[in-house]
DNA sequence: TGACGAATCTGATCAGTGTTCAGACAACCG
DNA sequence: CGGTTGTCTGAACACTGATCAGATTCGTCA
């Protein structure tokens, strides 16, 4: 995980630079922070690292490794900021709210990361850093949401619960449906919702 | 609304095309389902349509205004799949299902449009066309969603309901978490649970 | 210590992109 | 019939990602 923070210009000395792909990837996050997706180019990141052109592509190959290894970056942050949040939560529902919350958050702490965690066209979804980061904190989620489900709810229905939330709160950030101070409920009455709706159908 | 069927390159004889703008959205839909939203550009489209390379940045701006054309047509025609997808259909959550289901199935019905019209980055969100076609979808899910919700339920809830069911099923559709077979049994659960929930939290 | 292979980085080049702009052309309206 | 307006052309500009030979340095093994 790069920590996203160093002076953008140090020339440096040496010919090696000791670090490369570390610095590329703060840089690429930095960038992405400023200009969105859209402003992003590899020349850019090239020139801010102050390095040739043609440098970043010999680590990461392509522009999507570049960006794999961001969003890589990203999602190993957000589990971390999950654990962080839940931590000294007790009650089941209101972890899976603080959980919640974390994911859509991410936009604001992090813009660089979002930029490229939740966009899944511009990632290389095969890399193994990668998919073991989304999978690190989509498990975290199923956990979390098994917790708060009714006793004895079959697997697969604790599974299509934890995606259905996910989907959701991936939707309220792609669609920036949850900005600014509505977020907050909004995240609280969905995971809410869902739960009673779980236990209402446990019931029957 | 382009219907997406002419064949590519048809040599007109003379000066003025006719239709340039609505040529090029169609052109352009075809291409992006053949190509996706990387393969897609502006060269491109204006070579399938034999025309110069500057002649669709006259109409539309900029690619933006392009793409923003074809999920504006993507939109009109999913909430016309919708309506007609719910012809028949008394039941009230079955409705909610029944529309859900159609948001999903853009990706394959209409791959083209599907490649834009959830890509909000691509797309100029401020267009009076394209905000209209969206508005009108998204009013419909809320009116099908009001008449399934239990009675005498505040706007605002039924309006957050709304809302998370549609970032729900856009979550579905980015992440493709509901492809292939299990996407009719994943939508039918999210639906059918966050509706009991709603129900329990009005009966408490 | 010295040398050699491997890794890192450079600089130039290629094909392709979006956008702009003067000007050629045609349709439309007075 | 003539002029104005909108449509489209063709060339230019400033970019982009990717590739490749070759320069430079590190690491390792003799």
């Amino acid at each position: 995980m790069a920590d996203q923070s160093s002076p953008p210009e140090k020339p440096r000395t040496s010919y090696h630079h000791g670090d490369l792909p570390g610095t590329l990837t703060e840089e690429a996050a930095r960038l992405l922070s400023e200009k969105g997706a859209d402003g992003f180019s590899m020349r850019e990141v090239a020139r801010r690292a102050g390095v040739a052109v043609a440098a970043p592509s010999h680590h990461f190959g392509n522009a999507k490794g570049l960006l794999t290894s961001v969003a890589s970056c990203g999602f190993e942050a957000l589990k971390s900021h999950q654990e962080a949040a839940m931590d000294g939560i007790d009650d089941p529902e209101d972890r899976v709210i603080a959980l919640c919350k974390t994911y859509v958050d991410m936009g604001r702490r992090h813009p660089g990361y979002a930029a490229v965690m939740f966009r899944w066209d511009l990632v290389e979804a095969n890399d193994a850093r990668y998919s073991a980061a989304a999978k690190g904190a989509l498990d975290l989620l199923k956990s979390t949401v098994a917790d708060a489900a009714p006793v004895a709810m079959e697997d697969e229905k604790i599974d299509d619960a934890a995606k259905a939330l996910w989907a959701a709160m991936h939707g309220f950030v792609t669609l920036s449906l949850a900005d600014g101070e509505p977020a907050a409920r909004r995240i609280a009455f969905t995971v809410r919702t869902f739960l009673a709706g779980l236990r209402a159908e446990a019931e029957e």
